[in-house]
DNA sequence: TCTGGGGTCCTTGTGCGA
DNA sequence: TCTGTCGCACAAGGACCC
């Protein structure tokens, strides 16, 4: 296809799909308020259904706010490798009508499906044809939106889906096609915050400025716009204000960093607890990083202290690394340089700059044993791990007392 | 006892070598 | 030799996405 051609390019989007598999494991469910996630400490709601909508609630809501809004509701433990393996069930779906499938997350992703028009006639059959096939193999529901661009695809899934309110869940299209040429119009009288990009901040901002929607996006000078938000920003929404979107849908995009953060159940000031906490978290991270990309030249670490500020400090090896004991080297003066007796609420780790490691030179496991000895060991560990599941081997200086950290 | 977790991308400031 | 500047890499923080 030439390079000029218009595409057609789908956003599939599952309807509230975490809450609908669990409600298809627990159908007693059905019709009750059901939320994944936020069931204890200091969780926040991962899905809602369209039941537990009707009470304003919301995902990213947390826990104790959900259930004031509806003391009624079912709070479920969110099971992602499940969530994960419906997911992979999904996207085979898709690769009936087209290999290029770029997911965005489990539950939902962009389709080019532009070479399938020949077989089915219209970016709305398709959309049509993989609604009916997931209601048939997973009896799942997917709102689909249709258009020329991602952007505009992911805009009219929204469009597509159904609402609930006080009043009850009303049924939504299903599929929304934007034709090409209609872009611009489609997008114009907007709300600026349905911009891709445009979030609480850059909302108030754009707002300062007299930015309220689209069409004012359209109209303002562009240099007060940059100087409000940046120039890189500024050139973004400047093309999705026309409903321009030249990105191509990717299908296997490679990771560019992997983490693991926690949120504890409660605060931890005691430095060796806290240390524990870090030991435990390189050794996961450092895993994956194995297990899926070799080596890592930069790790960070993220400490949220009680008070809600959030810092970070990282290392950047001038080759990439894999090795627990290595990261940790680093990472753990930053850790208590940083903290200095403050009361942490979340820890995370991540490693980022991906490359093949060469043979480290470990100074501070060298008391121990050599480099080659080490990685052997935390190889050997993985593969325990691999078949025992993650809980079942991991290092004594990574163990402390049970934190009760916060539910999902 | 309001505010998760896993990510990506951008901005700003700084240090360094050419 | 000194100074300015440019490009690049890195560090840290912030905003955003689901």
């Amino acid at each position: 296809m030439a390079e000029n051609q218009t595409r057609t390019i789908l956003h599939v989007d599952m309807d509230a799909f975490y809450a609908s598999v669990e409600l298809l494991r627990r159908p007693d469910l059905r019709g009750r308020p059901v939320v994944v996630g936020g069931g204890e400490g200091r969780g926040v709601v991962a899905a809602a259904s369209y039941e537990a909508r009707r009470y304003g609630i919301r995902s990213a809501m947390s826990g104790a706010e959900a259930r004031r809004r509806c003391p009624d509701l079912v709070m479920i433990r969110p099971d992602h490798r499940h969530y994960a393996e419906v997911s992979a069930e999904i996207r085979k779906v898709f690769e009936t009508v087209t290999p290029l499938v770029e997911p965005l997350a489990l539950d939902e992703a962009f389709l080019d499906v532009s070479g399938a028009l020949s077989t089915f006639g219209s970016g709305r059959s398709v959309a049509e044809h993989l609604r009916r096939k997931i209601a048939e193999a997973l009896s799942l529901n997917c709102s689909v939106g249709v258009a020329s661009n991602k952007f505009v695809a992911k805009l009219a899934s929204v469009d597509a889906k159904p609402v609930a309110s006080t009043d009850g869940v009303r049924s939504g299209h299903g599929v929304v096609v934007v034709a090409p040429g209609d872009e611009a119009d489609y997008v114009a009288s907007m709300p600026v915050g349905r911009l891709w990009g445009v979030g609480p901040r850059t909302r108030e901002r754009l707002a300062a400025i007299g930015v309220d929607r689209v069409e004012d996006l359209r109209r303002i000078d562009q240099r007060i716009v940059s100087s409000a938000i940046g120039e890189a920003a500024a050139a973004h929404l400047r093309r999705l204000a026309v409903g321009r979107d030249d990105r191509a849908v990717i299908p296997d995009r490679d990771a560019k960093s992997i983490g693991h953060e926690e949120t504890f159940g409660v605060d931890i000031a005691d430095p060796a607890a806290l240390e524990a906490e870090l030991v435990r978290m390189v050794d996961l991270v450092a895993a994956r990083v194995r297990r899926s990309v070799a080596g890592a030249r930069t790790w960070s670490v993220k400490i949220r202290f009680d008070d809600f500020t959030t810092m970070s400090r990282s290392h950047t090896w001038a080759s990439p690394i894999d090795s627990t004991s290595v990261a940790l080297g680093e990472l753990r003066p930053m850790l208590s340089a940083a903290v200095s007796g403050r009361r942490v609420r979340l820890l995370g780790v991540a490693a980022s700059h991906f490359g093949e490691p060469v043979e480290q030179l470990d100074l501070f496991a060298a008391a121990e044993s050599s480099a080659p000895d080490r990685r052997r060991a935390e190889h050997a560990v993985d593969e325990i791990r691999g078949r025992f599941g993650e809980r079942s081997i991991g290092r004594a200086s990574g163990v402390r007392r049970p934190s009760g950290r916060a539910g999902a």
